[in-house]
DNA sequence: CCATGTGAAAGCGTTCACAGCG
DNA sequence: CGCTGTGAACGCTTTCACATGG
């Protein structure tokens, strides 16, 4: 069991060795991956200690070995099916986000209340209409789910998803889910992000802003997204 | 100068009151906020009492009032231009989310590289070519930007707007941006996110989960973004 | 009597500093 | 000698428990 901030920060390391993969780098330092991952180089050796020791005293990290023992321990080397639901603006740049499939995650069923949209392809998925949500789910053995539905839905859709199987799931309406506690549940608000930068930046209008006082990313959220 | 993770929090509390006011309810204890906000009642009674006093012993939190001054601490009674660059997916889905201008943030300038984009509305917003990218932002006094392009321009796009006076940055670019230490840097990445949930899932699926063991949304981010 | 407001305690996460090893 | 791996220190966040006051 890794600690959660440590969970949040190792697909980032993943993505810089892969970067430096591309350009036939072997080994990395600590220093380095921390300098590219935006965090404190104790940080990173931190992180990867709880998976192993990997590193070669003197020397750094091999790339490759790494990047795989990351992989591995995040459970990227399985694909996972993935339902989203609301195909509106937001659905739409989601079912087509290459970032998702990219990684193993693909986006296989989708759904919207709109009539209009149903039977329609968006990406990789066919869209199907809500009553169908429970059966698709269950019979595609679906565990992960993406709600980018309006924010009245968001508890009734949730609670369906998980009565069909799901799992783990990523809101990105603004609201609060409240869910079976065996449920995983990430949360992905632009408003309160954006809420929260307003803050800063009416602190730094009314000349309080400390110096390096910035609501900054990779503590906070990984943006949490 | 608030403490960072009840800055986070706010927006929370101030979007359960605002429904609570469209109910007319009058007073709400901590007890509900925090029903309803998906925290601890400890948490939310330090969080307003880092406001000031506005509770009222043995009645609770005058609804109204409550809201008022959560929207004064955030920032939220002034309007703040934002400027977006990226018009693809997502950036589309971004320009025609009502929950920004609701809170008084408002797209006002897009930016993107498809010269077959440029020119036309997109909701609030008139695209322009990357190119005026710097002299828009200034002219218009633009402080908050979204970046919402590829991962191999957001550096320099970040680099571009800080140069034109943009001071709040909110990326949804899959990478890591470095930046002056006094401007706000808040990252969406939902790449991340989906990772964080496929290492629990993967957990799940060796059978090593532990009960109420999630990788649950209200502290970690954030769900962030 | 009930709910706020707050010290104190507990729990996490980050950073430091250095021993240990290649 | 250089970089990893880690105990210990530090700081931030959450939670508890209760005195305080309408």
């Amino acid at each position: 069991m890794l600690p959660e901030a440590t969970v949040r920060r190792l697909p980032l390391y993943l993505r810089v060795l892969t970067g430096a993969l591309e350009e036939h780098q072997v080994t990395m330092a600590s220093d380095e991956l921390a300098n590219r991952a935006g965090v404190n180089a104790a940080q990173v050796r931190k992180d990867l200690s709880y998976l192993g020791s990997y590193g070669t005293r003197g020397v750094g990290y091999d790339t490759e070995l790494l990047r795989q023992q990351l992989s591995r321990q995040l459970g990227l080397t399985q694909d996972y099916k993935v339902a989203l639901v609301g195909l509106g603006n937001l659905g739409q740049a989601l079912v087509n986000y290459r970032g998702f499939s990219q990684r193993g995650f693909h986006v296989v069923a989708a759904f919207d209340s709109d009539p209009a949209k149903v039977g329609r392809q968006f990406g990789s998925a066919t869209a199907h209409a809500m009553s169908e949500l429970g059966e698709v789910v269950a019979r595609e053995g679906i565990a992960m789910a993406l709600i980018a539905t309006p924010a009245g839905v968001a508890q009734d859709i949730a609670d369906r998803l998980v009565a069909a199987g799901v799992t783990s799931l990523l809101n990105f309406a603004p609201t609060v889910l409240n869910l079976p506690p065996d449920i995983c549940l990430r949360q992905v608000d632009m408003a309160i992000e954006l809420q929260v930068l307003g803050y800063y930046e009416h602190l730094r209008a009314a000349g309080t802003l400390a110096e390096g006082g910035n609501g900054a990313s990779r503590r906070g959220q990984a943006a949490r997204a």
